[in-house]
Order: structure tokens, then sequence, then C-alpha cells
DNA sequence: CTGGAAAGCGCC
DNA sequence: AAAGGGCGCTTTCCAG
């Protein structure tokens, strides 16, 4: 009943690096952090000086305070409840304090009462600290989770330079251009009607103007008036087309360039997101307040927000991101000949793919080919049944079904590696990815077809999904190191899943990104090279292209 | 007024 | 009715 919520419910609590959890925020509305356990004490009167955070601004601020006055305390941090808790169970619960207790501990009998915190912490480390063993899970958890912590620590600290009023005047056009598009939908419908609510759409297109098309999805209240729908539709009518537009732009306003400026830290201009290190069932990151892993890129529309990203005076941007990499993991745990020579060649990899499906020579796969190849290639990693696949590439369920079927008989490999990995997970309950972070999938022998056959495609996406995410959090460990290493002030920024952003002096710019290619490069031995593809420039577009 | 569900869509 | 994996944010709409 705190009047001020810090921050919603379904979140768990931010990544921090330390290892006693403190408690920051309003009566009944406390969020938990771990701070190093020599910290607790000295960090007590600081908190309780301060006013209670009113905004997840503010508590963000709290926390910046408390990483910048005991970081060098962080560094000595060999337990974490959070991550050891999510680690042991990925799934939910979320792994807060009071969730640990009531799974590890009150089962346990003895001391019924959680204790001060202190106490609660150590009673956890006694009990998780030998579920991580069991599991296979204390490299996952020492060697790469813990050190990874501190690092968004200071990547959260750190922020990111935003230019504030360019989004603002972004906002300001794309007002203008909406109040356009809004008049002329008007027209086009023959009435007003709210564009951004979906049940009036509907009775528009449907009920009023009549508009039909085949393979039209359904929601529960009807026909869907998302963006596959609207698509269909224009080939029939005008007024789809305006509302896609008009919903890209609505966008764009509304999640980012409305939302960010407001988020900018006013007295130094950077923005300051929250990652979450033990939320995703995969083991990525995620990050909120704002999510700055979802910053448009595809339209060139987007990519005029990204450019409102830019590099401290003085320094550049540097993207590093790896190629394909869920791709080559598939090599390597599949251990498919084909796929794998394919990246050690330095093959294009979805031309190749269409070559073999197709049956044709790499010099006779056109641009179409390719395209199909890709979705093949995509809906491999993400289980697409034929029906989808077909749906996407429009073409017929027999020929779908036929390109899957000559997919698996040009990669052999693969399909060994898919039917193992699944029988595998059936008789255990759950799959692991390269570095045996778990996922458990009860479902997988569920009665219920439907259950039983999302929990396969799952089965089938997490460990790639998964290892990506390991190798990712390797690679930002050992750049990390090298930047500390050699003294250089270049700041790890962001990690988008494939991609992390480093911002860097000028003189900076070739030390670095050949120890960025050097490190994520060599994170780890595979059957095949990793790419890491570099790109810089001013600002996070980075157009200058990359260089050899 | 607040909270939550649904729809939709941004990213990898 | 087409179920491709993983996320977070905005808007609408409805219930309390």
């Amino acid at each position: 009943m705190a009047p001020n919520r810090v921050v919603p419910k379904r979140r768990a609590a931010a990544s921090s690096a330390e290892s006693e959890r403190l408690k920051i925020g309003a009566e009944g509305e406390t969020e938990t952090y771990v701070l190093p356990a020599a910290s607790i004490a000295a960090a007590a009167p600081l908190l309780g000086a301060a006013t209670p955070p009113k905004s997840c601004h503010d508590l963000k601020e709290h926390l910046r305070r408390l990483k910048s006055r005991y970081g060098v305390a962080l560094a000595g941090v060999d337990f974490d409840t959070m991550l050891a808790g999510f680690l042991v169970n990925p799934g939910r619960p979320e792994p807060s304090l009071t969730n640990l207790y009531h799974d590890y501990l009150a089962p346990l009998g003895g001391n019924r009462e959680p204790g001060s915190e202190p106490e609660l912490i150590a009673a956890l480390r006694k009990v998780l600290m030998p579920k991580l063993a069991e599991n296979g899970l204390e490299s996952l958890f020492s060697d790469i989770e813990l050190p990874v912590a501190r690092i968004l620590a200071e990547m959260e600290e750190t922020g990111i330079a935003v230019d504030g009023e360019a989004l603002k005047a972004i906002s300001a056009e794309l007002g203008a251009k909406l109040e356009h598009m809004e008049r002329n939908c008007y027209l086009l419908a023959g009435r007003q009607f709210n564009l951004n609510s979906p049940i009036q759409l509907r009775q528009v297109l449907f009920d009023d103007l009549k508009l039909s098309a085949k393979g039209l999805k359904k929601t529960r209240g009807g026909f869907s008036t998302d963006a596959d729908t609207l698509e269909k539709l224009a080939a029939v009518h005008p007024l789809p087309r305006q509302l896609l537009e008009y919903r890209a732009i609505a966008k764009l306003k509304s999640t980012y360039s409305d939302a960010l400026p407001q988020l900018i830290e006013p007295a130094t201009g950077r923005l300051h997101t929250s990652f979450h290190q033990a939320l995703t069932a995969t083991g990525r990151l995620s990050s909120t307040d704002p999510n700055l892993q979802n910053i448009p890129t595809r339209t060139e529309e987007g990519r005029r927000i990204r450019r409102a990203f830019v590099a401290a005076p003085g320094c550049l941007m540097l993207s590093a991101d790896y190629s394909q990499i869920e791709l080559r993991v598939l090599a390597h745990l599949s251990g498919d000949p084909t796929l794998i020579d394919a990246f050690r060649r330095g093959e294009d990899i979805h031309a190749r793919t269409a070559a073999e499906v197709l049956g044709r020579r790499p010099d006779e796969v056109d641009a179409e080919a390719r395209r199909l190849a890709k979705v093949i290639n995509f809906g491999i990693i993400y289980g697409m049944g034929p029906q989808r696949l077909a749906g996407e590439l429009g073409i017929s369920l027999k020929e779908a079904s036929e390109y899957i079927k000559r997919y698996f008989e040009r990669l052999p490999g693969v399909h060994a590696y898919l039917e193992e990995s699944l029988s595998q997970a059936r008789e255990r309950g759950w799959v692991a990815t390269m570095y045996g972070r778990r996922r458990y999938l009860p479902e997988l022998n569920s009665p219920q077809g439907g259950a039983r056959a999302q929990a396969e495609r799952i089965a089938v996406n997490t460990p790639l999904q998964g290892t990506a995410a390991d190798l990712i959090k390797l690679a930002m460990i050992r750049l990390d190191g090298a930047i500390k290493e050699q003294k250089w002030s270049a700041r790890m920024l962001l990690q988008v899943h494939d991609e992390l952003l480093l911002e860097l002096p000028h003189a900076e710019r070739e030390p670095v990104s050949e120890a960025a290619r050097r490190e994520m490069e060599g994170v780890a031995e595979l059957r095949i090279p990793l790419k890491v593809e570099l790109k810089w420039g001013p600002n996070w577009a980075a157009l200058e292209g990359r260089r050899g």
C-alpha cells in the first residue's frame, strides 16, 4: 500500500554484483540489493540519512552512490543468493530472499525463523552451494555469473550518452506526421475512430469496410489487426497501408523519442538502464527502465533514434557483434560436417543452405533463394513447423515439408543432433547449454499435444540461445579484463545479446577494437570459428560501416 | 484511481 | 485457429 511503486512486481531485483542484501525503497515497496558483507554496516547510515527513493530513477541514483563508494569491495564477492538461486532453478519463482527462504530453508524445519538478513544469506549459501555443485553449475556461477554481475553494475553506473534535444525534435516531427496520417485514416475509413484501439480498428476494417483476405489471423475478439493482417488487407484497400505506417511512427514516438528524454540523468546527460541477470529462462540478460536492448535499427526512421545515442566528447562508439552466433553454436553442438565446413570456409551461410536445400550450385543462388534459406535457418533454431514455414514463404504446405526434409537430408548431423537432444531431454526432463546452464521442461512428457510441442521447440532453442548467452557473457569478462589490464579508459556500455557496445577515446580505437575482436572470437575453442563484426562511429548507428 | 489483461510491436 | 525461441513498453479497455 505504498504510494510509490518503485519497480513493477513481475521483475526480479536488479542485477547487482554483491553478496549481502540491503533493502532500499519506500515502506512496503522495498527492493533488495546485495552488497558486500563489510559494507552493510557502513551503508546503512548512508541510506538511513537519505530520503527514500520516489521513483525508479531515484532508486538507481541511490545504488550508483553505493556502488561508487563500495566499488572496491565488490571485487571480493564470492556468493550471491539471487544468482545462485537462479542457476539452481531458472524457472519461477524469482530468486528473491523471501522465495529462496521458502524454497530451501523453511522445508528444512530446524530454525523456523528467517532471522536477520546476513543470517539468512549465510544459511542460503550453505544450502545453495552444494546444489550448484550437484548440478555442475559451480563454474558457471563463479567464473561467469559473478564476474558478469560486477561488470553490469559498472555498466549501469556508467550509462550511455543520449542527445535528448535531438529526440525531442524527432518527437515533434513525428507528432506532426501522425496528425496528418490520422486525418488521412479518417478520410479513408469514412469516419473518426481511435487508431490506437485494435477493437475499434477491427470494426472499421471488417464491419464498416467489410475487407477480407485469405488466411487472416484471429484473436479472442475476432479478426486480428496486426501487421501481418494489415499487410494482406493492403492489397484490397488503402487504409491498411496507411495504418501500418501510422503504427510504425506511433511506436517510435511513444516508446522511444517521447520516453527516453525523460529518463536522462540531467547532471550527466546519460541514460542508466538496469540489467537483469536472474530473469530469463535461457540465461540471456534483460534490460529495463529503459530497455536499451530494443532500440530501433531496422527502418531508417528508427535509425534516427539510434543516432541520438552518442559518444562522449572526444570519444567514439565501438560496436562489436557476433555474426550468426546461434547458427555457429548449432554447428558446434551438432558437429554437422556441412555446416562446420561452411563456417570454416567463411561462406555466406544462408546462401550455402540455399544451395544445399535447392540442390543448386552456389553461383546459382539468387536473392530469392537466399531469403528462403534464411527463413529455414531461423526456423530450425526456433523449431518452426512446416505450416509456419509455408505461411512465411507463401508456399504450399507440401513444398514447405519438402524443404525441411531436404534440409535434414543435406545436413544429417543437425537432424541427428536435434533428435538426440530431444530424446535425452525427454528422459531427464531438462536441457542444458554448453556451460551447463539448465532449463527444466516437464512439459516434454505432457499428454497434451500442444504443450508438448511447445516444450519441444523450447528444448531445441534453449541450448542454442542459452549457449550464445553464455559465450557473450564470457566475452564481456575477457574484454573487461583486457581493458582493466591495459588501463584503457574504454567503457563497456551495453550488451545486446550478440553485441557489445563500448565508448572509447579516439586514440584507443585500434587497440580496443583489436582486443574486442581477439577476446570475443577467442572466447572458447569451438569446432568452428567465431566471427565478430566491428563498427564504429560518433554514435550507435555507426553507419560509417565496417572496415578491415 | 489503480491493477491487470490483451493486443501489438520494438530488439536479438 | 498457422502456434518459431527470448524479452519489455505502450496503449486500450475493463474490473474493483
